[in-house]
DNA sequence: CGCGCCATGTCATGAACCTGTAATAGCTTC
DNA sequence: GAAGCTATTACAGGTTCATGACATGGCGCG
């Protein structure tokens, strides 16, 4: 149903509410601290975020202003009871929802849900290729949870080639495809471009995962 | 899912909509004019009206006040580009919500839900993202619980980008949806809308959270 | 009937940002 | 090692957009 980011550090609530969000068909990936969270929503590009407040190292305050410097993932906090539960602190750094531990998971999951249809009251045509998110309705990429700023060309060179992945283009075709160009001169054009999209959206853009060179003929994104 | 009862007399508009609704499991039973709607209505046990202002006959906003003087039955108002924008008379006629056509069946159904949802369960009176409250029904629109003044075009054009939050719309298709404006010149009109409705809702307008520029392509609503 | 306000469309200006090109370096293949 | 192909980088011209001023025209009100 949605992919879930939990970062809590007891592990016996991280498991439980793994199992039963598992359980009702989300995907769920778990981190016991702030610092690993951040680390896998860089990969994992995940719908929603559950965060403990309590954590050791980096607090929950500080993981959620984080996460909303970078992108915009619904943010679900969790207080344990006790926890000095500040409310505007919550709101300030920017969190969608809070749950007060003990948490049922049906309880959860309907919170979860909620925030969902808040943020995307329409749903999107969304493709997710790897750690790679592209949403052709808002324009919009992310690598790892994380929005990446595309300029047009690159935008429409990358919407062009995913949708079809695994198919080899000539940069002649992508000039009349993409650029909508006529002329048939030589030109580096096509290349040059792709460096600035892999520089973009690659991990390592010497060996590029999406969009991969097919020597003597052109490119093609993937198959991832 | 929901009973739903369409008023439309353009068969192509009405056969589309029936489809799609049934496609996502509602019950769909529909009718080309004011009067027929009525009759139906009697017979017709709806948890929503969706009704097209324009109509032969009786028109929509004659046939909204014939239904509020019966019945509570939610009632999601569609009006054609072109039609007369007319804000005390939606006021007036009572309708839950308010989508400016061209509609997409997913936009739509989300709005029915949204209007479900206000009357069969928690009151949620407006449409809210960030600090700026979109109420369809009352064609108000508030910032920080401050209302907020907007002339006819700049309110049509946010009720049309914000009933699709995320989606890109490029100046073209907003000529023609908000605007009744066929032509296919370049025209920084749009832009200009844009530049007013910013400078009324946004907090920073050279920031813009809500109405967003997707350079080279258009404009979108958030995502926030 | 005339006045003035407001909504809307058009235009000029300037700034920020793309993007095509070219030059150079690196890699592959034979 | 040479030829052919691709990667990488820098830069200047060009495009796109924001901004604000101005023109127009409708509408209500005096």
């Amino acid at each position: 149903m949605a992919r879930v980011l939990l970062i809590e550090d007891d592990p016996s609530v991280r498991d439980a509410l793994t199992l039963a969000l598992k359980g009702r068909d989300h995907e769920v990936e778990s981190a016991a601290s702030g610092e690993d969270g951040l680390e896998r929503l860089a990969r994992f590009a995940a719908d929603v975020v559950v965060l403990d407040l309590m954590l050791p190292g980096i607090d929950g305050f500080e993981v959620c202003r984080r996460i909303r410097a970078a992108s915009s993932t619904s943010i679900v906090m969790l207080s344990a009871r006790g926890d000095d539960f500040d409310v505007v602190g919550g709101l300030e750094a920017g969190a969608d929802d809070y749950v007060v531990k003990p948490v049922r998971p049906q309880v959860l999951e309907a919170r979860i849900r909620a925030v969902l249809r808040r943020t995307d009251g329409v749903p999107s045509p969304v493709e997710t290729y790897g750690a790679l998110c592209v949403d052709r309705a808002s324009l919009t990429v992310s690598r790892g949870g994380r929005q990446v700023a595309l300029p047009p060309i690159e935008l429409r060179l990358l919407l062009y080639l995913s949708a079809s992945p695994g198919q080899v283009f000539s940069r002649q075709q992508l000039l009349e495809s993409v650029w909508e160009h006529d002329y048939l001169g030589d030109s580096r054009l096509v290349d040059a471009c792709v460096q600035r999209l892999r520089a973009k959206i690659e991990d390592v853009p010497a060996e590029p995962r999406y969009v991969q060179t097919v020597r003597g003929f052109g490119y093609r994104f993937g198959p991832v």
